[in-house]
DNA sequence: CAACGAGATTGAAAGCAATCGGAACCTGTG
DNA sequence: CACAGGTTCCGATTGCTTTCAATCTCGTTG
């Protein structure tokens, strides 16, 4: 950019290149792109990261690989690999307060489809109901033994693999639940659980409706943040599963309006034995 | 890909490679790998862990084994094998049926799974509508430019990873479907199309109402024979896709009833350029 | 028109993290 | 118990992130 005989090449157009070269080879390496385009590794590698943001690459150590799936695919595992290891905690404490027999609800979160994975892993069920508005959780959960899985109807948001939309309400009308397992995008005290769209929240207001409990399923990073469209107002939570880093001044508000909180620590290692009694370990108690 | 001038390889890149080698052969040693990506066992084995924490194989002491599927998905995949190159043909005649704009309705079978990918495949849709009660092409067809999918509600039943039940009718009273894409378990000319289980065929019943035209996606085997429950007779359809080994008498019956008969063979290639008329290069006409 | 500041782009440098394989040691299997 | 196979720890190497400052563009202002 800055002077001698090379020709102006802006930041967008080095990129699309990139994009290009990906596409067509299957993979690049920093190095390479670095000496062809005559700027320093640093450059190329944020270039690389702005197109992993766009979906365009996957990067990789020393490069970056052509995405392989399609696009819903993609968007779907992005979402699922952040906060991984606390999604799959709070998968494992919420599978826990799920007794037999009952009727449960799960959104289309990533969070649920962990819960989900518990849920399945667990066993033994007899006659459990799962209703929920996620493909990726339907399939999932269908053909194991004793969990029947119904799907309200609508039309499939690819961004979370899920079902929304006002044709759904049939089912939702009809049906009880017991509990619904919901994640969020944003959760604050005021706005309560809130959505990025309101087609989504939408549907999750008729679940919300048509359940007798409702559980909170939100990592640390989703307190004190509020989407576009709230679905669930704070009062009418019954428990809420979260981390450890969630804040505990919001922590201690929730318990004072008598909202249990579950905390997943990591340490709790009961992958087998961990009936529906003892599970809920963390529970009530919150250091500091 | 063996050894000697072996190109630098992200491990990303190995891992890849790793997992789709598990999933076509089923089981994969450590030190096969170890020659064939000329690194050492020990880089190996932390591919395998890091594969095994993301739920794509299972290790083994020597290698590692494919996940075992569950058994939806492996009811699911036995059947897809099945003809499988007759409903792949099938599938890419029928989805040459299809003009940009139309709403059409695929049911559960693998048959209209084919002919989705085919869908997908030719790209370039502006507004096509699906409805299908099939998790699997629902799911297919995501996030796929220009294609709008949507669902029944209802109970999945998992041997078809499909939606049934009576709660599933609220969409389908309130669409209106061009073309409906149906495979059959049965197909006769007295009893029509039919199917193994009542409640899939009452689900049919609906599309089938709901659907200007219907068109039935029946390979050679399907011919002459009966399932449980009738969801369409024969003079409903609108037309016929199969393949080139369905008995002659029959296809020509059809055809005295004014039914069109769409013969795929396996010759015809014509993936870019076969508009919606041109696509029905054997129609009508059956040799022998 | 010069001066100024916000914003974008770039890369040098320093510190951090991933990859890899060797070696010592542990473990499952026959 | 023998031993192939696995784990853990380590250091070397390479690649990555972050920080910070230099440079350039562009619109605004005096």
């Amino acid at each position: 950019m800055e002077s001698g005989d090379r020709q102006e090449v802006f930041a967008r157009e080095r990129q699309q290149h990139i994009a290009l070269s990906v596409e067509e080879h299957g993979r690049v390496r920093v190095t390479d792109l670095a000496e062809r385009f005559a700027v320093s590794e640093v450059t190329i590698r944020k270039d690389l990261r702005v197109l992993e943001t766009e979906g365009r690459v996957v990067r990789a150590h020393g490069g970056a690989l052509a995405p392989s799936r399609s696009r819903a695919e993609r968007a779907f595992e992005v979402r699922e690999r952040l906060q991984r290891a606390e999604k799959e905690r709070i998968g494992a404490a919420a599978a826990a307060l799920v007794a037999d027999g009952e009727s449960i609800a799960l959104d289309a979160s990533t969070t649920a489809l962990a819960m989900a994975r518990h849920l399945k892993t667990r066993g033994g069920w007899v006659h459990l109901t799962v209703i929920t508005n996620g493909l990726r959780i339907a399939s999932e959960l269908a053909g194991h033994r004793g969990i029947t899985v119904a799907l309200p109807g609508g039309f499939v948001r690819w961004e979370a693999m899920s079902v929304v939309g006002p044709l759904g309400g049939g089912l939702l009308e009809k049906v009880n639940i017991q509990k619904a397992f919901m994640g969020a995008a944003g959760f604050t005290l005021e706005t309560g659980l809130s959505d990025a769209t309101e087609e989504e929240a939408q549907l999750k207001r008729l679940i919300v409706a048509a359940s007798s409990e409702v559980v909170a399923l939100v990592d640390h990073t989703k307190w004190g943040r509020t989407a576009f469209a709230t679905f669930c107002p704070t009062d009418r939570l019954t428990a809420v599963v979260t981390d450890e880093e969630a804040p505990a001044g919001m922590a201690n508000a929730l318990r004072q309006r008598r909202i249990t909180v579950h905390v997943a620590s990591g340490l709790e290692k009961t992958p087998s034995q961990s009936s529906r009694r003892s599970a809920d370990s963390t529970a009530l108690d919150m250091p500091s």
